[in-house]
DNA sequence: AATATGAGTAAACTAAGTTTACAGTAAAAC
DNA sequence: GTTTTACTGTAAACTTAGTTTACTCATATT
């Protein structure tokens, strides 16, 4: 069924089922499965308060997911007053990750700036107020990896924590879920590093300078796949225990990832790389499989990332 | 300019502005300031790609953030061929951290599965696909915490790997910015406990059964205040490096969080407890302020959570 | 001079969402 | 057993936000 619209509009592909829709009916038809699927109890009123919407609307939007997107995945039970996820439910508008709960509630209520978010009652975060971005740094950033520009920038590193004047040609601006830094092609070294966002003093300025593009970085380019396990120096049963906490189908999690990227990834699942890290089983209960330790080498750092 | 609406809406407070919106405006609103604020230049054309909405509503969209919301906040600049905000500009919408931009264009584009996640061109991240928390066992726990009730689950732990059944009252689910645990009462210790949900087997069953409340739970309600410092190792030069990455003002970061949250967002910093820790001062650019150790020392676990 | 990219305004129209109103089911409260 | 509560469903009339179409203006690039 399609009807006539005048105005733009989505198209959602799911399986063989095609929808149009604008993008805040989008939005509530997204809400709509993320409650199914992580609350598994459904009822008119939580859009209400959600959206604003009324509960006429409500009901539509139910019905309009029932239709066009998925069928039968959600059955009314009158005895439970509420619209209940079948058994064989699978979400088709979202990824079926719970962050992306997560992210939908804050998203709503987040306006608090502490370190802990509760968006919701019995439900609470930690993040990380990365402050020292700013936004004249990235302004200026971002406009220059769009056109593919220059910028002169004022930059400390650990090895050399001195201020000193730097010129960069950015790409891609990256968030390794710790921190901000920008792949850029460093002219002081001739070759492509990474510049962490904090440590950019004053605002860069433009200038205008021949650099190689995004094509010539070929660790960005370049995919490398992961291998992670569960820490050989636990038992048989812990073992197990970390592949059920992971989700590691044959117990080994495959990771295909920028070269560039590889060592932040690793850091981000807090597994061992060296054999050393790898003594203390409790603290990196993950680890870099030992036979692509090699194969890996050649694209981890160390702390710092560019001098 | 109070106009009168049929349906309803927001009341959104800035200053002594006060605005009527409704949801999806708000969000077109919001939008329209992580823009300006980030990325420094904002065009209508944006906005019709972004939500689908025409060239004139987006205008009038501005129109209205400019009046209702953030007056003189934007000036067309018919030379760069946008809006440019003001030096002096504040955001009044959202809290002006990055992560709000990355995450609003995520939630726009996201629906990728890697790791690594690429939103827009020049924008990229890592995430961690916690494939291990299913909902069927998230909903469950969001009903008991709802109503207090308590769940019978199999679960195992690092200390004791064999799957064993417990009793748990829980009443918060919690995101540590790495993995996702709920807090409860357990029955078996007495006392309240984080329980990872990766480690959770089957659908947990809800049981009836008498427990302490959340009020009871009182390194849950009582806060305490981390203090993080530059690691001591560090030379001077390194050190002030350190304390402009993150931001300290006093050359100190001081972090109230639930005596419960501790130790995750000591993690989540990455920064060292121990001073054994401390020795590795590149791994661990922050640090624990030493006099605190002793104070913090009663909140700190090892690295399980519930036997 | 022509083209492209940006913006503003106005009139007519439409569809999404509103209010108001009435009906139905199941469980819990009295 | 009756009433209340918490849900959903449907329909009609109305409102308004957002649409299309159309014309005007400014600046920079070709």
């Amino acid at each position: 069924m399609i009807r006539s619209f005048n105005h733009r509009c989505v198209v959602v592909l799911c399986g063989e089922f095609m929808a149009i829709v604008k993008q805040d009916v989008l939005q509530r038809l997204k809400v709509i499965e993320l409650l199914a699927l992580w609350e598994g109890r459904l009822v008119t009123n939580r859009l209400v308060n959600w959206f604003g919407i009324s509960r006429q609307q409500a009901s539509s939007d139910i019905r309009r997911y029932l239709t066009d997107h998925n069928p039968s995945a959600l059955v009314h039970d009158p005895s439970l007053k509420a619209y209940i996820p079948v058994p064989s439910f699978q979400p088709v508008l979202t990824r079926g990750h719970v962050n992306e709960y997560l992210e939908t509630l804050t998203s709503l209520a987040g306006d608090s700036t502490s370190v802990t978010f509760e968006p919701e009652k019995c439900l609470a975060g930690v993040r990380l107020p990365d402050r020292a971005v700013r936004p004249e740094v990235v302004r200026e950033i971002i406009a220059a990896c769009r056109a593919a520009g220059g910028l002169k920038i004022i930059y400390a590193s650990m090895a050399n924590p001195i201020w000193s004047e730097r010129v960069i040609s950015p790409h891609t601006l990256v968030y390794t879920g710790f921190r901000w830094h920008v792949r850029a092609f460093c002219h002081k070294r001739g070759e492509f590093r990474d510049f962490l966002l904090s440590r950019i003093d004053r605002i860069p300025r433009p200038i205008e300078i021949i650099a190689p593009s995004v094509e010539d970085d070929s660790l960005w380019n370049e995919m490398i796949t992961i291998s992670l396990v569960a820490n050989t120096k636990l038992s048989d049963a812990q073992r197990s225990l970390v592949e059920v906490d992971y989700a590691m189908p044959d117990g080994r999690l495959q990771i295909p990832v920028r070269k560039a990227l590889a060592h932040y990834t690793i850091q981000r699942y807090q597994a061992a790389i060296s054999s050393e890290e790898a003594e203390d089983e409790f603290r990196y209960p993950l680890m870099l499989q030992p036979a692509d330790r090699k194969k890996l080498q050649p694209f981890l750092f160390g702390v710092d990332v560019c001098t």
